[in-house]
DNA sequence: TGAAAAAATGCATAAGTATGCAATATCTAT
DNA sequence: ATAGATATTGCATACTTATGCATTTTTTCA
């Protein structure tokens, strides 16, 4: 049984949505949604979940997820967006040029600018081919790294 | 005198270079700093400073201040750019326009782009007057309030 | 399968943080 | 300068979170 894992993915999930700022608060919802642990244990998974705490800005703090975590799920159907498009990148200065199956450079270059890398300045769609420009400063490594960063298994 | 207003000027620059996961530890660095309080101060200072406190991403945790106080120093320099230059901006549709003093619009802009709003998808900087290209979706009122949440007392 | 090893959990309690209250210190408006 | 208002602080303690240890559950592997 996987007891534990689906109980962090509830926690995840409960942490994400709500503006919790105690563990029995969380002891709470969690009991709600089927889970009976303790305090000990909760304390326990939300270290190994790696949750922080921090200021609303206004008087309280709520638990919050480390930021790999916060990828919102539109985001994440932007980031599939582009890995099921692209076939390859390559630069000439400070531009880039990305090839795409047939008809999905619009959705993948809408998605970039969704994802707002720092590296683009700006993209422009064909049909099977996007034009990018990198901003003042930017080099193609800085894109690819930041790329490696937001989009994992870009080499599928 | 303002012994507080000092002391947390402190407590910042403290958490700002140090890796503190505790606030006793937090108390003996202030004490080498000459700041005598009580656990109960430091407890009402971190409140006060919004200071969080996040995971290492490996076993432990640490404080952490709000992003606001994270700004570096460059882009610090570069939010003086945009308040040194701007005089006022207007909307019309998915197109703002920001007046500023004369010769001002190239830094301004500059300044814009490197701070990366996520409203902006673009400018175009002449020698008074910036054109401002709003994100699909973005409205006036996004802009505005990133405005002020990046570069406070815009209205000085 | 049936041990032995590893992982998960609860209990009790330690460690860490926040706060009500009273005492001072600082500021404000004469 | 001075009384009243505000802000700051320490003390004691309540509240919150983490963890050592023993127990139970799950996994591994011969």
């Amino acid at each position: 049984m996987k007891e534990r894992h689906n109980r962090l993915t509830v926690v995840k999930e409960l942490i994400r949505n709500n503006r919790i700022d105690n563990q029995d608060t969380l002891l709470e919802l969690l009991k709600k949604e089927g889970y009976n642990v303790t305090q000990a244990t909760l304390s326990r998974d939300l270290k190994m979940l790696k949750v922080g705490k921090i200021s609303d800005g206004w008087s309280g703090y709520y638990y919050t997820l480390p930021e790999s975590d916060l990828v919102s799920e539109s985001e994440k159907s932007y980031i599939q967006d582009v890995r099921r498009g692209i076939i390859s990148i390559e630069f000439s200065g400070n531009f880039g040029v990305i090839k795409t199956r047939p008809g999905h450079a619009n959705s993948v270059g809408f998605a970039l600018d969704v994802l707002a890398l720092p590296e683009i300045l700006g993209t422009v769609a064909g049909d099977d081919t996007i034009f990018v420009i990198l901003r003042e400063g930017m080099t193609k490594e800085d894109l690819l790294d930041s790329f490696n960063a937001r989009i994992p298994e870009i080499k599928e």
